[in-house]
Order: structure tokens, then C-alpha cells, then sequence
DNA sequence: CGGGCGATTGATTGCCTTCAAACGTGGTGG
DNA sequence: CCACCACGTTTGAAGGCAATCAATCGCCCG
């Protein structure tokens, strides 16, 4: 999903306003409505009607899921850029809040369809996004079938210093949020922070700032 | 990915040998080439060229990743009628195996690329696969990131059980791979099956031999 | 300065894994 | 046809890792 939109959105060869649209192509970008949502607001929920498509201009969102009993699966984050929201069935299949305040584009959902009906281009580019969120859903089966808890802390660290493109993090999701995409608790995500410290792979100059120090002794955690 | 092919084979009115080929569309169907391939032969290779596009006719696949360690975890099982790699990338991203001896049919990938690109059903046809077997991968790590030893076994033996529309289930796969599918070991595994069947929720004639006595209660055990 | 929430740290519990051994079944060779 | 072997499965005992329970810390905001 990351690498897509750069490339859309950069070789996009019609002008149009910057953000206010989605890209489907190098020839198609489809304007749509600029909204705003407050943290921990819900944009959509599990089981309601599928009726647009959106694309994140700043801020993060989460997609979930919640068992009948209450715990919480984040299946998802998406950052500026990236693209969430399409669905095949009717219904939405898991809900989506913001982590922090965020602006979204939206797309009516049957305009994108229609799109992709006409448009061979515009098809190719929503199996592109659908095959790149099977791929990074499946990685996420990996590291929550067979990781310890280190090693899925240093996969997704490393999974948003790749996104980040910089060793820089700047968390914009509370541990809690953290805890509930590794299948892991708050205390355990802690620890393994502060571990992680200890052993010099990172600094935490502040709870929600990361500083990769050590990519090498990371990448080797995670593989562990 | 399972009420797919059933829709579209049984719904295609083209006439066509029954087998010999993958239907995108009731009114596209590809024919491809068959193969036989036994139990434990590798179909592909995680970072091989994605060349071919498959369907199983009889038997059953896995598809699988290894981490850098050797633990390996199964993204999914494939059964007869099911459609498995394609592949947006130039190689797969994953391995498939066969779990037991099975006949496949394939169709040259570039033969469905161009269907996709000329075709805007067969396209919206390959939408849905993938948008299907996202839904399965972020149902997995639903089970695999919150639920326990007992609620995983139990759901797994739900899907199987939705799948072939019976109660009466015959495990084409070991224990060893119900453990790698459900990121658990082959004793949990087998643990989690003598505890059900003392709990009167399933009987197990044989091992490989699951009948569903009491789907209710296997269905708490899953939400549990 | 005080309150509240998120994060960290510590102690204990519990579930699953690991290690180990016995069991059963299917296949092979005598 | 039977004996034996191999492999997959089951069962048992012990250990380890993460969850849970609990308390403190630190920070942001009022």
C-alpha cells in the first residue's frame, strides 16, 4: 500500500488540487469531499454500508476489529497517503477511528466502482491496493502466529521506520493502540521498550518518541 | 474466497470442460493446464517468478511463510474449488505445498493479466478474490493476535465446517499443521480436540475424523 | 498546584510450550 | 498373514513467557 500512492500521486499527469482528490492511475485521480475527525472519533463502523472510499491527508487512523467479548484487534494503521476503506461486500467488515485528529478525503464509493468498471487503469491500480493489504495482512499473520513479544515490538518499529523513512519515530498511537495491533498487553509493550532501550537498539526520549539507534540489532530481534 | 468459484462456476454460461479451467466471470473462464502434484511437493516458492495462476480441483494446499528461524506459520488452506497465487509483484511472496496428493489447474499469469486489463469483469472477478481472501488473512489475525488455545482450535474447526457445508469433517491435514496455522503446537492442538471431544462439542472417530456435535457450543468456545 | 490519564515497574499467576514417553495405526517385509 | 517398524498423535510433567494484578511515576491540562 505505502509505496503506491507516492508513485500515483507524484506521476499524476492532471493537475488537480493537491489532497483533495484520490489517484487511480496516472490518468485518473477522482476529487472527493475533505473532511475533518477528532481523536478517537469513529469514521465507520463495522457492519454499516460501504459507501466511500477515503485517503488520509494527515494524522493516523486505526482499523478494527472486536471479538463478542470485548478485546480489541487493530488489524490496520494508516498514515498520510495511504488509502482505506474499499470494500467489496455491501457492509464495511471491521470499523476505523482516528488515532489522532485527522483530515480524510472521501470518495462515494460508486464512483469509484464505476471507475473501475470503465477504466482498465483504475481497476489495475484497486488490485494493487487490495494485493498490497493482503501482503502486509499476511505479514501481520506471521508476526502474530510465531513472534515473541520483543520481536513483534521490533517488527513494528521497524515497520513504521521503513513507512517513516526516517529513524525518527514520532508514535502517534498510545501503547494501548500498540498492544492491541501485536496481540500483546500495554505492560508488555512497555517492557520490551524499555528493554530495547537497555540493549541501545533505540532511545525514548519521550514515551511517544523513537529513536532508532540500532537498526541492525532490531531487524535481529525481530528475526529471533 | 469460497462462495466465489461456486457462484461462477456453476453460473457460467459458457460451456467449457468441466476442470480445465479457472473462471473469472460468468462469461470468462481461462483454460489452463492440468497437474498433478503429491503430498508434500512444493507447488512454488516464496521469491519465485509468479507465473502461473491456480485453482485445485481435488486435494487440498497450503500456502506458508518461514521466518528467518524456521518457524513456520500457514496463511491459509486452500481446498477444491478455491482459487491461490496470484500475485500482484513479479514473485510470490509466499510458498504453496500440498498437503495431500492434488490435481490443480493452472492458467499463465499473463494470460489473466490481460484478461484483467481487457476485461472489466474479469477484472471486478479478480477485485473480489482478492477483497475475499483479505477478509480471511484479517479474520486470521483476529484469531491469532486475541483468542486462546481452545477458541482458535474451535474456529478453525467452525471455517472448516462452513466451508464444506457438513458436520462430518475429514482432516486432509496433520496436527502439525492445524498448530501452524493457528500459531499454536501440535500438543496444544491435540489438547484442545480431547478436551472438545470430552465436552461433548465434537467426536473424533479417528484423528484425522471430526464430527461437529454440538456447533452451539463450539461457537461460545470460539467467542470465549 | 492538583487532578487525571497514560506509561512504567514490580510481583504473582496462569496458559501454553517444551521435554519426555507411551500409544495406535498404517505400511512394509518376512 | 503376521510381525515389526515408523510416524503421527496423545498424554503426562515441568518450565517459561506473557498476562494479570497492583502500585508508582510522570506528564499534560486545568
Amino acid at each position: 500500500m505505502r509505496g503506491y500512492e507516492m508513485e500515483t500521486l507524484s506521476g499524476g499527469a492532471v493537475a488537480h488540487v493537491q489532497g483533495e482528490c484520490i489517484s487511480f492511475g496516472p490518468a485518473l485521480s477522482l476529487s472527493g469531499a475533505r473532511m475533518h475527525y477528532e481523536r478517537n472519533a469513529e469514521i465507520f463502523g463495522e457492519g454499516e454500508p460501504a459507501q466511500y472510499v477515503y485517503r488520509v491527508l494527515s494524522g493516523t487512523v486505526r482499523a478494527i476489529r472486536i471479538t463478542s467479548d470485548g478485546r480489541r484487534q487493530i488489524l490496520a494503521f494508516h498514515l498520510p497517503g495511504e488509502i482505506f476503506g474499499l470494500e467489496l461486500g455491501a457492509n464495511h467488515s471491521f470499523s476505523v477511528e482516528a488515532v489522532t485528529d485527522c483530515e480524510l478525503v472521501l470518495v462515494r464509493r460508486s464512483i469509484v466502482d464505476r471507475a473501475a468498471a470503465e477504466n482498465p487503469a483504475a481497476a489495475h491500480a484497486v488490485v494493487k491496493l487490495l494485493a498490497s493489504e493482503l501482503s502486509d495482512a499476511r505479514a501481520h499473520a506471521l508476526v502474530l502466529g510465531r513472534k515473541g513479544a520483543s520481536e513483534r515490538v521490533a517488527a513494528f518499529l521497524l515497520q513504521l521506520a521503513e513507512r517513516g523513512a526516517s529513524n525518527e519515530l514520532n508514535l502517534s498511537m498510545s501503547r494501548a493502540d500498540i498492544a492491541d495491533y501485536l496481540g500483546l498487553t500495554i505492560e508488555t509493550v512497555s517492557r520490551a521498550f524499555t528493554a530495547m532501550e537497555r540493549d541501545h537498539a533505540i532511545d525514548l526520549p519521550s514515551s511517544r518518541r523513537v529513536v532508532v539507534r540500532n537498526r541492525a540489532a532490531l531487524a535481529e530481534l525481530e528475526a529471533a
